[in-house]
DNA sequence: CCACTCAACTAATACGCATTAGCGAGCACG
DNA sequence: CGTGCTCGCTAATGCGTATTAGTTGAGTGG
């Protein structure tokens, strides 16, 4: 059978013989050539035109193996990278990663095994399949620890998109939710609401923490109750909005989860108590309103700069791999002034 | 430099000492030993042993280097494959293409080449990148010839998604929208319009060639008229619609392209001569709307089966892997009845 | 004119694993 | 007691590249 021509890509050796040098000119020419010897102009020019002409395209195993890099950064998470809902997928990072990373001059490799079967069990081992670029970028909070630790104490170039402290050497890149939370904060506050509650998940990631430590900053002189639901839609009713309300509270702000329940509850709790934003209370959500739920009016809060993040992502990984250490970046998120908030009412301010 | 300490990840030499064995019987107990060696129950423990006592994991660089094979599959567009605008993505294929491709084992190359800088211009050999991949997928109507046939006569195995004709040897996966808009344009027909109008960009891409034939085909005894346009925004005026109308046209075709701007522009001429689908004139088109512009009222159309088409394209690449040669798929795409079509108006009709 | 440097390459080797060929011991058979 | 086999394992080699250690031929200086 003819079917199995494995002629395709060429070698660094077939390059040579029809340049008429050896194959370390080759991976001279073609290579890095650290080492800074000396090729005549005319050999070099010899060598390109054949690698040209044959089209030749160096092998990403071989140069790793041969202990240098291959120009590939690998992209993985443990969901998979293209869901079924885009609403759940990494797409506004890629974006960044897609152009930061073109612009370096790396491709990206995207590692499939933790979405095996589209199930949600991962294959042991999935994640050493990294090893086969040069570094690699780690999505979501669900990559577990173990295997991780293994990859980082081996030194293997890698940085996780959101922050992540368990492991003290891992490299990561993240929103600065607390500078964020903070701002939008102060502006209810400037506004003149003097009682503010957050309402947030009973649950301790990061994101969380920080966005709570940027409300207490946010708030100065005024006073702020942090309120922990476990069950938002059952614990946030009209009646909770209501009771706070006679409380003297004039603004609600929420934490932007993956799922984006604690915001939905406030909101509906609200509708439901007949009560309306900005002229009855203010509202505001500390990240994003979930893009399924469409509202008229643009919520007050901030904006993740999703892209950039993942352009950041890009650069940490690229100043690992030349060897230098980043610090961990915090990128700034934009206040989103939004229509949910303003001056609390008359009757009740003061 | 010293460079990076090599101590971490142990060898299957390391494990081979330990076990008191060779290098080629761990590589036989932890490798695939596709050659039935025997191996004694006894000798197979202690290096499993070993090898759980050093924490050993294979190298994929050098598996694959030895394999000759590296279960990557690459993924190549000329445009960007995350655009910043989501709309002209290959985001719905890529749900399909991640998803097979996992359940193959294979790990895919986004090759960034072509969008490099954002800009348009790719670099000359941008598409030789692929050729690190075990084989690739082309997306997008403009991949240009030359390079491709280069690629093709090496043997390299390829699949481009969506139709394309002039390299007989390329495999490719499509729409069948011949079918497709046949269906939908006969749907007009049986409302009973007589008089239709199809308006397209003045391109000679397949996908465009085939939705004016199923146009055709689908018209049967009606009437039927092709309308090019190269600045759909600009030539797509509510003037233009009024005429139409006058001359008895009572339904309007528009296909689908990356941009959605024919169908845009149509919508929006339609809009400002101030009439209404499916009141005062019927409209189609030969494809989904563009995601960022959510109409009211779903449109009478079809519905592209994009991630089972990524499925299909990764399948036909892992058969032509396999030595296979896979027939071209043609995909059915699903008729969206909609809501911008109905009868004709009263007065006008007949 | 000979040791000596320098430019421009090339030969040889390492990387970690898979694979192929082969080797020694034990055993059956004639 | 020699031939032939099978079992269980190992030595050797190759994959494609980067790197290190030469090698050669031309020029330089004394």
């Amino acid at each position: 059978m003819t079917g199995k021509i494995r002629r395709g890509r060429p070698r660094q050796a077939e390059v040579a013989r029809l340049a008429g040098v050896s194959q370390t000119t080759v991976s001279l020419v073609l290579g890095g050539n650290k080492q800074g010897i000396v090729i005549q102009e005319s050999t070099r020019q010899r060598v390109l035109e054949a690698a040209r002409t044959l089209g030749y395209v160096p092998d990403p195993a071989a140069r790793r193996l041969a202990a240098a890099s291959n120009n590939l950064l690998g992209v993985f998470s443990f969901t998979a990278t293209f869901p079924t809902d885009p609403a759940h997928s990494y797409y506004p990072f890629l974006v960044g990663v897609e152009r930061e990373a073109a612009e370096r001059g790396f491709d990206l490799v995207l590692f499939t095994g933790s979405s095996s079967g589209g199930g949600r069990a991962a294959a042991p081992g999935a994640l050493e399949r990294v090893r086969l670029a040069d570094g690699c970028l780690l999505f979501g909070r669900h990559v577990p620890t173990e295997p991780l630790r293994r990859l980082v104490d081996d030194g293997f170039p890698l940085v996780h998109v959101g922050r992540r402290d368990e492991i003290a050497e891992l490299a990561w890149v993240g929103a600065d939710y607390v500078a964020a939370s903070s701002e939008v904060v102060a502006h209810l506050v400037d506004a003149g609401h003097r009682r503010v509650v957050l309402v947030r998940e009973d649950d301790d990631a990061p994101a969380s923490t920080d966005r709570e430590r940027g409300f207490r900053e946010g708030l100065a002189t005024a006073e702020g109750t942090v309120v922990r639901v476990g069950a938002p839609a059952r614990e946030l009713t009209p009646e909770w909005v209501l009771r706070q309300r006679a409380a003297g509270v004039t603004a609600f702000v929420a934490e932007e989860t993956d799922t984006g329940a604690v915001w939905r509850a406030l909101h509906d709790a609200v509708a439901a108590a007949g009560l309306r934003a900005p002229e009855d209370l203010s509202l505001a959500l500390l990240g994003s309103p979930p893009p399924d739920l469409p509202l008229a009016t643009p919520v007050t809060g901030f904006d993740i700069p999703r892209a950039e993040l993942g352009a950041a992502a890009v650069r940490a990984l690229t100043d690992l791999l030349a060897g230098q250490r980043p610090g961990a970046t915090l990128a700034g998120c934009a206040f989103r002034p939004g229509a949910t908030s303003g001056p609390p009412p008359a009757k009740e301010a003061r």
